[in-house]
DNA sequence: CCATTAAAGGATT
DNA sequence: AATCCTTTAATGG
């Protein structure tokens, strides 16, 4: 396991505002691993031992309901704390990560949570802000599923996954990330067929271009009115 | 408008 | 060859 460099970390939004030497002292506890795409993090229910921070590369939440059903709850990237159960007063996680792409993460085992905290307040203000956005994030996304057309919900998953994945090519912006077209329908609660022929029409209008596990989008201004339309 | 079912073909391992 | 991913069409709520 090599060494990182704490002057890389004080770029990411886990870690903004905290000094040199503080990160020093944090990255001494720290483990960092590899995680192949594919791989869990951890699982819903499991006993919180560790959280993490992500480095480099992508994963998804994802709950299971009883039938057996997934629904993709959202994205990490690079940068992001995930698996922090005792900010949000749990012992045990609450979904289940799974890494989407090859990984690099830090983790820390659970203890060292509330000694970040004591140490350095900025530490926890930056938790507490993630916290913060994701409730956020949540909201919007409970009133989106509750309002909008089947159309207007893939559009706007894909428009968050281009500000998260998008890779900007010569005729537009590759979604750097293998996405099927059951994760969108996870996404969005539908179904993968209805994704498909959402795709295709889109396809034929010049607004993405589709393949296996691909996705490009052509025109993101074609796809954000559809995505801002409101029935 | 959208889910379900069924069938079939190409891609990947 | 087996499995995964995608497309298309028909049907019905």
């Amino acid at each position: 396991m090599q060494k990182v460099n704490p002057l890389l970390l004080r770029d990411l939004k886990a870690f903004s505002g905290i000094e040199l030497p503080v990160l020093e002292t944090m990255l001494a506890t720290s483990k960092s691993a590899f995680y192949a795409k594919g791989e869990t993090f951890f699982r819903e229910g499991e006993v919180a031992a560790r959280f993490f921070v992500m480095l480099d590369g992508f994963l998804h939440v994802v709950r299971t309901t009883p039938a057996g059903e997934q629904v993709i709850m959202r994205h990490f990237g690079t940068g992001e704390i995930f698996g922090m159960a005792p900010a949000i007063g749990r012992d045990t996680y609450p979904a289940t990560s799974v890494a989407i792409s090859d990984c690099v993460a830090l983790s820390w085992p659970m203890k060292y949570w509330q000694e970040f905290c004591e140490i350095t307040p900025q530490f926890q203000k930056n938790a507490l802000s993630a916290v913060g956005e994701r409730l956020q994030g949540s909201q919007d996304r409970i009133v989106e599923m509750a309002t909008e057309r089947v159309e207007n919900r893939v559009a706007k998953a894909l428009v968050r996954l281009v500000e998260q994945a998008g890779k900007p090519t010569p005729q537009g912006t590759l979604i750097d990330v293998a996405v099927t077209r059951q994760d969108i329908a996870e996404m969005t609660g539908t179904t993968l067929h209805t994704v498909s022929r959402i795709f295709s029409a889109w396809s034929s209008k010049g607004i993405v271009e589709v393949g296996r596990k691909k996705i490009e989008v052509l025109s993101s201004s074609r796809l954000s009115d559809i995505a801002g339309e409101q029935v």
